[in-house]
RNA sequence: UGGGGCGUCGGCAAGCGGUAAGCCAUCAGGUUUUGGUCCUGACAUUCGGGGGUUCGAAUCCUCCCGCCCCAG
């Protein structure tokens, strides 16, 4: 049994290795090069060659930026264009750590893969293995790997579980390990200076400006362009108003940017598609915890599925669902039920 | 050019003789493996302009300028 633990150049990774490597795995580090050839290819291989040396870990690094731009880059572009939120971080763990890279490393032998995640798999009882919330529930990144399907998880480790953020460099620092890339990795990787519309542009023809209304149809500015706002957004409108006014919709077909208050944010419910089901529905509970944005508390909700689209109705104030954002389907304590992305709100 | 009203930060808007609230916008930080949210901080020595009254005015008087409304 050979473990391949993805290893990024960051410091959560590079201390999964050393973890599984303490418990006695036999492993190999491999890292895919997911941006195209430049200056950090040598620096990072360089790095993680020598820490893998530190502790006798053969390690691998792979070209994987073709299939990062289609799989990634693409359609996080696609979908800024049609007027949704993409969110490629949640595309990239089933697409590209989960998919291209263990799968490149079984060719190379190995049986499962570790990642630096800050989640848990853990026994539940009638659903058996589980993902489950990060013990530290403020690192916790479940919502993030609600995509990859549950016969990859199986077949995953995350050492990081039971793992206190604050910890990670003392850790490594007692191992005689140095993260390559000491720089917390957040943002998106691939986005030069977080500056996702520089971005955007650069890639060309993304959608002019157009008007600014309130839900009435009430003209009260201009945006530059939809693909800039995203649905409960406040920043940025650029609309001087009584009270802070949010992105409400993005309405596509007349490029109009519908805003209004805070107290019109909410939404009962929506529909998910490109749906993963870690177990099989009919066995979920008929109230589950629904969570539609990362940085959110979950909210109890009932779903439907039926013909490959969850169905979403929040029993709780929730705030208004984004197209192209990942809903992650929790039961109680924590464990993932499944996750899809947000085709549209439900009103 | 007869009558009335108004002019305070980029947008709203308090103040009505005692030495410029607040909100929105904006900017700068913080939080954050997506976009957002959220938190903290900054932001009118000055109240359309001139003159006057007063110990002291954005607040009173006066003239001018600019808007708005009603009558022509």
């Amino acid at each position: 049994m050979t473990v391949a633990v993805a290893v990024s150049g960051g410091m959560d990774s590079l201390l999964a290795l050393a973890l599984l490597k303490e418990q006695g795995h036999d492993l190999m580090a491999v890292h895919g090069h997911f941006l195209p050839p430049g200056p950090d290819w040598e620096r990072v291989a360089a790095g993680l060659d020598s820490a893998c040396a530190v502790l006798n870990v053969p390690f691998h690094a792979l070209d994987l930026y073709r299939a990062f731009e289609d799989r990634v880059i693409a359609p996080f572009v696609d979908g800024y264009r049609a007027g949704a939120t993409p969110n490629p971080c949640a595309l990239c763990n089933p697409r590209m750590k989960f998919g291209v890279l263990f799968d490149a490393a079984r060719e190379l032998g190995a049986d499962g893969i570790a990642t630096g995640h800050y989640v848990r798999m853990e026994d539940r009882g009638e659903f058996g293995r589980m993902l489950v919330r990060g013990a530290d529930r403020s690192k916790d990144q479940s919502y993030f790997l609600s995509l990859v399907p549950p016969e990859i998880l199986r077949q995953s480790y995350f050492p990081l579980a039971g793992i206190c953020k604050r910890d990670v460099l003392d850790i490594l620092k007692r191992h005689g390990l140095t993260p390559p890339l000491p720089k917390e990795s957040q943002e998106i990787c691939f986005v030069p200076d977080d500056d996702y519309q520089a971005f955007l542009l650069a890639r060309g023809s993304m959608p002019g400006k157009g008007p600014i209304t309130l839900a009435d149809g009430t003209v009260v500015g201009d945006h530059e362009g939809l693909w800039r706002h995203t649905q409960g957004q406040r920043r940025g409108l650029g609309v001087a108003w009584k009270e802070p006014l949010y992105v409400l919709d993005k309405d596509v077909a007349s490029n109009t940017l519908i805003v209004g208050p805070k107290d019109e944010l909410d939404l009962p419910g929506c529909v998910a598609g490109q749906v993963n089901l870690m177990v099989d529905p009919g066995s979920w509970p008929e109230v589950v915890m629904i969570q539609t944005r990362y940085r959110q508390q979950a909210g109890p909700g009932r779903v439907e599925y039926s013909e490959g689209k969850l169905l979403f109705r929040f029993l709780e104030p929730h705030g208004r669902p984004t197209p192209g954002q990942v809903v992650a389907v929790y039961t109680e304590d924590g464990a993932v039920l499944g996750g899809g992305i947000i085709e549209m709100p439900l009103g």
